[in-house]
DNA sequence: CTTGGCACTCAGGAGTAAGGAGTGCCAGCG
DNA sequence: CGCTGGCACTCCTTACTCCTGAGTGCCAAG
């Protein structure tokens, strides 16, 4: 139902009101794009797209501006996503390279891709609950089954049952609980990683096996114990789009740690930049704003997702082009670190 | 050179210009604040102040408003710190008695800030690198001294003398060395105090008083060694207020860290509420801002500041009290955790 | 299906006028 | 000497009008 040209003149809407942030009319389209036609049939087309809901004019006598739908449209079909420049890949990397922890990569590219795209940058990531470890027990089930339990100072307790390679002696249950206390006891969870590294030395080689699958369940337990953290950075950008009206809100949003993990949404699939246009959004107050999120982790574990959040009225192609540049260097940096 | 009820008037004039956040003329002092004279005698007051460039008009034929300096003599000179009622006393104290770590504490103060003085919180704190031990070396340097060297991760190294209460074997310094390295080898410096504090237990006796004094030395060590991180919240509440100018250079100067660092300004006379008004600050973005900022710590030792920021039409007596109210109690939490 | 022509609509800017809040100054009064 | 009422003056604010120009929809012709 929408030929060839009506596409072509929707995109060219759409380009034209991003970059000029007016409404654009049919001589305007006619002048900048060349579409071998008169602002006449322009007109036709025009009055075809705003029946469908594509666009539609502020009043009466304006030019079109595109709706939701129609910037839906144009990410789908029309609009393929613009790669970074050389020097703005190279600036990235040497940029995140320079971050030596988890908190310090996702401070630098916050800011980054606030700065990348100029607009609100958002960052989700997974830290480890700061409960610390109050004591860590081990209990023979069956011949080769353990139980691990895991306690701590806030009261929770965490259960795990471990599959052990071949049958394991009274002494050694109790050799290595005791090992596990003495190293662990009172650590924050985000240290006991570093601090069982070595662990597996430090016992004979019969128990050797045995360490390791008390400490491969151990170390998955914290992953699953973490909660989600997230970030904003980018805020002065705001106020330079003419948001105006919904300024506040959108400020209130970005507090708003529940609206803005929301915003993000769930993951998608992996590896695409997703896009929520407008009223597409779940939170009221950003009726007019859009979010370009992407997962980001390493290798095939997704971590968490970042993006940006503007004006509906935004150049997707680049955004979506950082957003996805960004995510795939976050997981390179945390993979090689 | 300023009688009584020139100061009156001055005073009047800063209260009802914050509440209706406009110029004020003479009339509407004589009919909400009862002077005691007629408008005509008030306006010669006002001439007198403003000559001496308390107050300005935005315009001929227009009210008065306070300029910084009238401000200035405003806080300094005629209002009094407008302490918290009871329940927003007891409010503070529940929600901030419910953080379990200073990160959390410093969280929801930030937030509580904000919202009990519907400004911009700003909250500065210590925090322990984010480095880690690689090694702990003690050398004796002489009958009663050692040397303790700590070596992180990043590279970095300190070094202290440690009086030692009496001489001591080098055998029992080899052990004390071990003990440390096994115990804080690969530990983040922010868990060095909680893996420590057991270990006197684990030495003899005889060597118990060394232990300590090196532990002491140790900890004090990583007080020195922390950085200053800040946070901010209440963003939104910039939207309220019309800032419209200059809102964007106040996003700007919040994303900024240093800035904001500098803004807060060296810790001041403890236990006071310093206040920074217009022009005063030291960025230029915000010169119609005001800062009002505190000291809080645990008991004599000054940690860090806290504050807000707003438009220099601002409630002080109000703010002042939220602030000093709010670093006290956070004193308290950190005192009792 | 495309095109040029044409009447129509309407937001935005410029110009004008009325209204009103507030001032400064002055002369008189206690 | 300070306070007061009166008065002329300033100038911001608001409302109203008019005009212009961009842009449209429709129509008839190619």
């Amino acid at each position: 139902m929408l030929d060839d040209r009506k596409l072509a003149v929707l995109r060219a809407i759409v380009e034209d009101f991003v970059s000029t942030n007016e409404p654009v009319g049919s001589k305007a389209l006619t002048d900048r794009h060349n579409l071998g036609v008169s602002p006449a049939t322009i007109r036709n087309d025009m009055a075809v797209l705003e029946e469908q809901g594509y666009i539609a004019q502020p009043h009466t006598s304006a030019g079109r501006v595109p709706t939701d739908k129609g910037y839906r449209l144009f990410v789908d079909r029309l609009s393929t996503i613009k790669p970074l420049s050389v020097a703005e890949r190279r600036a990235i990397e040497t940029f995140l390279s320079g971050a030596y922890d988890l908190d310090d990569v996702v401070g630098r590219t916050v800011r980054l891709l606030a700065q990348l795209t100029r607009q609100v940058a958002v960052v989700q990531y997974p830290s480890l609950t700061r409960s610390s470890v109050r004591h860590v027990e081990l209990v023979p089930v069956a011949e080769q089954r353990l139980l691990l339990v895991l306690i701590t100072n806030t009261g929770r307790v965490e259960q795990r049952v471990i599959e052990t390679p071949a049958g394991i002696s009274e002494e050694s249950i109790g050799h290595l609980r005791a090992l596990l206390n003495t190293c662990l006891d009172g650590l924050g969870l985000g240290d006991v990683p570093t601090a069982v590294a070595d662990l597996p030395d430090k016992v004979g080689p019969d128990e050797r096996p045995v360490a390791a699958s008390v400490l491969s369940v151990l170390l998955e337990t914290l992953v699953e114990n973490h909660e989600e953290k997230i970030v904003f950075a980018g805020a002065a950008n705001l106020a330079a789009v003419d948001f105006s009206a919904s300024l506040r809100e959108v400020l209130v949003a970005l507090e708003e740690q529940v609206v803005l993990m929301r915003l993000l949404g769930e993951t998608g699939d992996s590896s695409t930049v997703t896009v929520r246009i407008g009223t597409e959004n779940p939170d009221l107050g950003l009726r007019s704003t859009s979010v370009v999120a992407a997962d980001y982790g390493v290798g095939d574990l997704t971590l968490a997702r970042l993006g940006v959040l503007g004006p509906t009225r935004m150049d997707y192609p680049s955004t979506m082009g950082a957003v996805r540049a960004v995510a795939r260097y976050v997981g390179q940096i945390l993979a090689g670190s």
